[in-house]
RNA sequence: GGCCCCAUCGUCUAGCGGCCUAGGACAUCGCCCUUUCACGGCGACAGCACGGGUUCGAAUCCCGUUGGGGUCACCA
């Protein structure tokens, strides 16, 4: 049954709700993603920036999913942001699976709770029933002469019982739409400064569809009023949402559900190739893909936190406890980035080489493949641990590790020798693997580093006359199957006399 | 189209009226180191979109132009 007519909210009282002053241990920011697809880069910018200032001002993060489109959202969308923060270290203070005072922190299950503001709301005047479709809205338009993408005009909202009635009627049901004040709207944002939307741009919005069910339009700001959100840091598409949603605050500070408007902070986007916002089908977005390429967390969030924000004028690379000592939401550059894969990568090279040896050794595990078995054996892992030295400072991304180590994990028989390697032998490259195996089979010498450079340096250098470059090639071949190795002596020891001696010569038999 | 946002090297940025003949990083190109590749070191190239103001003085403040982006969903 429709409700009796009632007189319009008091604006002029609602207007004076102030902004939320916290700061400190009182600031209270959350991310909220939906779960419709695989973590991109630019969601995982705004978790961190959002984490930051969390950590940095010494307050909360809440982390909550806002799964209220059922057509798009998944549960496996769900476990892979889970998944996505805990691998990058993003953690939070409530929210899902840790929980905390304001559960559940799954939109979707909270349908109860939006449903008594809802029915509040509407007592107070201040959502009323739409019935107009799309294209009632457009001929409405443009039988005004105006732009029909202008969108709603606000003509329902002094319905009579009589004409909703006769809607109802038809078998229309209505939607709910919240009165927007007919006035100019200002907040401070907290990257871009002051920003004012006049009067009669913002439309009386959809917050609940004819179903019943509430939008995001809705329940987001009616969550973070709930939540005690204080600090909103969000994605600049969103910036032009702020006068509805500090529209809908004002409703609910009228009915008593919040007292003060959060601080709206609108980060600048992420680009990709070309001018475009980057992409979830762009590869380079996928965090996933950036992970099994070969990226740790600690390169990534590095790079990532610089796309809008600077530590230093001077300093590039620095620690997570770096960024948080230093973040502030005030010092994001409004203005969109780039996502530079080459820079990325380069930074990531910094901070793996920053890792202890024996952490940097561990984590190259997953990126062996089948080199290692499954689980690597204790021979595997103190060979491994051994090599990883060897290849730490050579790369930027730790899938780079199985090209670079492979041959180390290999018999003789399974070196797979790669065409340019082969090309780049040269005519006198069967005599100089002769001498080199001859040399290092002779077990008078050592078969140590030093010793095994200073034999081949008296054969193939002294002996033969050759250039180092010139002398060393093959025996990387022969070792490696590739042109690119690690360095080669250690590599030898690593193999042991027996293996090096063996791929010297099956390689001598190939030419 | 209305409204909103944005504008420093190719890219990410430092700069918040004089320290700027604009600094750093990535990329690119040289050189050095060197058993390959890297790492590291040195050097080069390269930028304040444009036009007006304000000011003794503007990359920095204001206005406009141009260009780019977003938004105008019963998606989030």
């Amino acid at each position: 049954m429709a409700a009796a007519a009632r007189p319009p909210p008091r604006m002029g009282l609602a207007m004076s709700v102030p902004f939320s002053t916290a700061t400190g241990a009182d600031v209270r920011v959350r991310f909220c993603p939906s779960p419709t697809g695989t973590p991109h880069v630019g969601l995982i910018r705004t978790a961190l920036f959002n984490w930051a200032y969390a950590r940095h001002t010494g307050g909360r993060l809440v982390f909550r999913i806002e799964d209220t489109d059922a057509a798009r959202d998944s549960q496996e969308s769900y476990e892979q942001l889970l998944d996505a923060m805990r691998w990058l270290g993003i953690d939070w203070d409530e929210g899902v699976e840790t929980g905390g005072p304001h559960e559940p922190y799954r939109q979707s299950q909270r349908g109860d709770i939006y449903r008594g503001i809802i029915d509040r709301l509407v007592e107070a005047g201040h959502l009323y029933e739409s019935y107009a479709t799309a294209e009632e809205m457009e001929e409405r338009n443009r039988a005004a002469g105006r732009d029909p993408r202008q969108g709603y005009d606000n003509h329902e909202r002094d319905l009579t019982d009589e004409q909703k009635a006769a809607f109802r009627a038809e078998g229309r049901q209505p939607s709910l739409r919240l009165r927007v004040p007919d006035e100019d709207l200002s907040f401070d944002d907290l990257v871009r400064g002051e920003i004012t939307f006049p009067a009669g741009s913002s439309p009386d919005f959809v917050v609940v569809r004819p179903n019943g069910q509430p939008l995001y339009t809705f329940v987001n700001p009616v969550d973070d009023a709930l939540m005690g959100v204080t600090h909103v840091l969000r994605g600049e598409d969103l910036l032009s949402s702020t006068p509805r949603q500090i529209a809908l605050y004002r409703a609910l500070a009228d009915i008593g559900v919040v007292d003060a408007i959060p601080n709206f902070g609108h980060l600048p986007y992420v680009m990709g190739e070309g001018n475009k916002k980057l992409s979830k089908r762009d590869p380079q977005s996928n965090l996933f893909l950036l992970r099994e390429a070969g990226f740790i967390p600690e390169g990534l969030l590095n790079y990532l936190s610089l796309l809008g924000w600077a530590l230093s004028a001077d300093r590039d690379v620095f620690t997570r406890d770096e960024l948080v000592a230093a973040f502030d939401v005030a010092d994001v550059l409004p203005n969109p980035s780039r996502f530079d894969a080459k820079k990325a990568e380069s930074l990531n090279g910094d901070h793996v080489r920053a890792l202890d040896p024996a952490d940097f050794a561990q984590r190259l595990v997953p990126y062996l493949g089948d080199a290692l078995s499954t689980p690597p054996t204790e021979a595997e892992l103190a060979l491994l641990a051994e090599a990883a030295p060897l290849v730490q400072e050579r790369m930027q991304l730790l899938g780079e590790a199985d090209g670079m180590l492979r041959f180390l994990f290999l018999t003789t028989d399974e070196v797979h020798y790669e065409e340019d390697a082969l090309g780049s032998l040269r005519d006198d490259a069967h005599a100089t693997l002769a001498a080199a195996s001859a040399a290092l089979a002779d077990e008078a010498v050592p078969f140590t580093i030093e010793d095994v450079e200073r034999v081949l340096r008296e054969v193939l250098i002294d002996g033969l006359g050759l250039k180092p470059r010139l002398a060393f090639a093959p025996l990387r071949v022969a070792l490696s199957g590739r042109r690119i190795s690690p360095p080669l002596f250690e590599s030898m020891v690593l193999l042991g006399r027996d293996e090096t001696v063996a791929r010297l010569q099956r390689l001598m038999g190939r030419i």
